[in-house]
DNA sequence: ACTTAAATTTCGACTTGTCTAAACATTTTA
DNA sequence: TAAAATGTTTAGACAAGTCGAAATTTAAGT
């Protein structure tokens, strides 16, 4: 199970700011970002080790490395956090990774619970180039397939509100524009059911005894869906402050 | 200048016949697959040392390895040939660089001196479905921006027959179907004088004294070019036998 | 043939990213 | 607050890819 991804980028080329850190680098800069949106606290080695897959040892050394070069905020024992350059350089990599995600899908027809794995290779081509004109070719999408939120090229994101349909109100319409849990089997599942993002949902009636909820979409007939779906669900409502 | 590569595909999809091919390892078969073609004779250390700016011992040790996976023929001091397998697997790497390289002009606008380097990233991206589904977004393209046939998915290769234009008679004319220098200063060149794959060249004049040619481009004015450039201008004249 | 010269391989050695086992620090929990 | 449990770091090793220097082999020259 060794998944090695090394890259020392001799790119001479490229922003002057912030180029040349290898794949390994770059996943455990945008790991390190998902677990901070987790929590207010600082991000843990084990909390790292696991999504990455790796042990608790192999993210101290990485840890030091990043540390050393100031993209994160380090303190032995005390978890990590990242500096205002790490904060920019993982937001670049979620950028580039839902930019490709949006192609996969719109251009070349990838069903939305195929395109991560390959979007994750895709996401450390480090071109600003590259990159720029994606976006330009795309349209500037503000949203990736899964409805998560594409940061322009400064790093500015549409931010949206967005709760699940468990805590919607009875009677209420939203329109979906997420999901929380992001594995394939659950994308199929709303596939099948024609649960995507963009659909308007009206919440009809949430069964008492297991909080499981009947809805209807896109006004159409009534659909059934048990309550780990629905908490899994991200959907906006309008006239929502943020 | 420590230009480092690799990557140990956990890939446990994809196609069962060859996967999981380093990066390191797929740049190393190309370049000796380009070599192969230069000449009928075993391709030699140095050379690929050369070509991939390497020193001849980590070469060497390369070669071993592929050796020992079946994807080259070789014994000691005797240079290397790809077997059968090591030329599909090199051709294959070659569509994925071509066919990304075909993205980059006719969707991203690139110009056509600026996409190799970043198609050399892309061509690693390893994934069968990925460049089906490229290829038929492009429209089955059957050669890159540069002239260069792209192999289908079975790796046959539209061959058409080329000279240059020093070796065109007088009064011929031809279709411009490629460059052999495929280097940036060169490309740009090029295009500033209009002449890229697809148009129609008729050589007017051939200078005794220095080999430099004036020519007309569809049908329009004279141009004239240096012997160095026409030597490395590939046309491909009617009505003529592979 | 015998001696150079050129190309190739072998021999340590270094860098990244990884792991296991053992040591150390912090939290829990009784 | 002291012992136990949990989390983190250190120490030693390994695979991949790379290099310089030295040893070998093949090719050339006379
Ligand atoms: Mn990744
Ligand atoms: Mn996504
Ligand atoms: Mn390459
Ligand atoms: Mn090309």
């Amino acid at each position: 199970m060794a998944a090695i991804n090394t890259r020392t980028s001799p790119k001479k080329e490229s922003t002057i700011v912030d180029a040349g850190h290898s794949f390994t680098e770059e996943n455990y800069l945008k790991t390190i970002l998902k677990l901070s949106e987790q929590s207010e606290d600082a991000v843990s080695t084990n909390a790292i080790a696991f999504r990455l897959g790796t042990k608790a040892a192999t993210v101290t050394d990485m840890i030091r490395k990043l540390s050393q070069k100031k993209l994160i905020h380090y303190k032995k024992y005390q978890g990590v956090r990242l500096t205002a350059r790490g904060t920019k350089v993982a937001w670049a990599i979620v950028r580039r990774h839902r930019l490709w995600e949006v192609f996969l899908t719109e251009k070349l027809h990838f069903k939305w619970d195929e395109i991560h794995n390959i979007a994750e290779e895709l996401e450390h081509i480090n071109s600003e180039e590259l990159v720029k004109r994606l976006d330009k070719f795309l349209g500037f999408p503000k949203f990736d397939p899964h409805g998560d939120p594409i940061p322009d090229s400064k790093g500015r994101l549409s931010r949206i509100s967005r709760t699940t349909i468990k805590e919607m109100q009875i009677k209420q319409t939203a329109i979906m524009t997420g999901v929380i849990d992001h594995t394939s089997p659950f994308l199929r599942h709303l596939e099948m059911l024609k649960l995507t993002p963009g659909k308007e949902i009206k919440l009809l009636r949430m069964l008492d005894f297991d909080g499981s909820c009947i809805i209807s979409i896109n006004r159409g007939e009534e659909t059934y869906i048990s309550s780990l779906v629905a908490s899994n669900i991200l959907v906006s409502i309008r006239n929502e402050k943020v």
